[in-house]
DNA sequence: GTGGTCTAGACCACC
DNA sequence: GTGGTCTAGACCACG
């Protein structure tokens, strides 16, 4: 069963995007593996505190994205090949790395300090 | 003049406060400075392809924040002091770092893959 | 024993009420005759390829409203008094052919395409 | 403008159908043209006593079938040519009849009967 | 208990 | 004012 301990939730962007993305991060790093559980609208729903509608939305994207199987009645699960999770994983170390390289420019750092800060924050 | 230049739209979050946030940015990051002009409601919304009310509603918001001050019809940019904005610079570069940072240990790259990754997309 | 050869289930309505609807129908056409009986749960889900559960509701239902009986166990269904069945299917045939022909003619058909249209489809 | 006057509601099916059947039939029957506006989904709201986001929903289907064409801010309207008009009155037809049809034989009527009965309406 | 659907209300961007 | 989206709560069919 997916575990939602490392869940932390902004008002930035839509919740049930929030859920998406945590679930195709999990699958990306390998936490979250093929065939694995994941807690059912209402079992989320009442851990986030949200409506078991929005933990609907997200999962119901997630199957169109062919990375969930639900059947009525049972339990769903992640349903991923190894291909398709190091697509994802590209994808999102991509826009990972953009969107920090956009917002250190924009706050007036150079290219080498960027890199110094990176190096210093690993470890 | 405020330059809108680096300025980057997404769809996640409302476009007003996309403005909003990237003029913060541009104070702390010392990139806008004190008493600064910045563009006429119009003229920033022919520059983003966006209405003129959303640009309207992004600063009127920073007026009552008291960051943006009306004179004579024309509006100009206020600044903290120096070493304020010194201070909240720093920190919201090491935010915006140590978020991508944790976001790629979290997908399992390395520490040199992602120094290699931030080099190619500063250009 | 009664017989759900003609049943024809749609989408649109609970299947329950369906059910429900076609055992009033049945009662007010005289084809269920009092005292008549009734397929067992099991029996007529799997003759509809439904839940038993389904199956249940209904029959709790009508139950409910003195057209059904527990009997040693088994069902049987009640008719009503025999002038009142009569007088109900009338009017339910009345409805049901009056509704029939405000929807054609709002359609703009002829009374002669009509006639062929029913031909046809009655087989 | 389209006009909602002879819109009946009833509590058989969802309430987002029931707008879309009575736009394809008024298309289908004429009574609706091309490029004739609809109203906006508050006005409909308010009118049938629904949420807006019920007409919404009927408005987004007919969209994805083609026949309304919205533009944000702008008036939506109706956009279909003669061929997809008489394609969707054949198949409105065919459906009403069907289901009548079923009905009446459901009743135990005579196909005999049913015409007779159809010819004494249509008056 | 499970997933699926309908209705509802508030907020957003745009004209 | 317009259409579009997010969140919410209730109900349904099914196991």
């Amino acid at each position: 069963m997916i575990s939602f301990d490392g869940f932390i939730m902004n008002e930035k962007s839509p919740i049930y995007m929030q859920i998406i993305q945590y679930i195709k991060r999990g699958i990306a790093s390998g936490a979250i593996k093929n065939q694995e559980e994941i807690p059912s609208r209402r079992v989320l729903a009442s851990l986030l505190g949200v409506n078991p509608n929005t933990v609907q939305k997200a999962y119901h994207m997630l199957e169109e994205e062919g990375l969930i199987e639900s059947r009525s009645g049972a339990k769903s699960c992640i349903a991923v090949d190894e291909a398709l999770v190091e697509q994802i994983r590209a994808k999102l170390i991509e826009n990972d790395a953009t969107a920090a390289v956009n917002l250190m420019k924009q706050l007036g750092i150079t290219k080498a300090e960027a890199i110094r800060l990176i190096e210093k924050l690993w470890e």
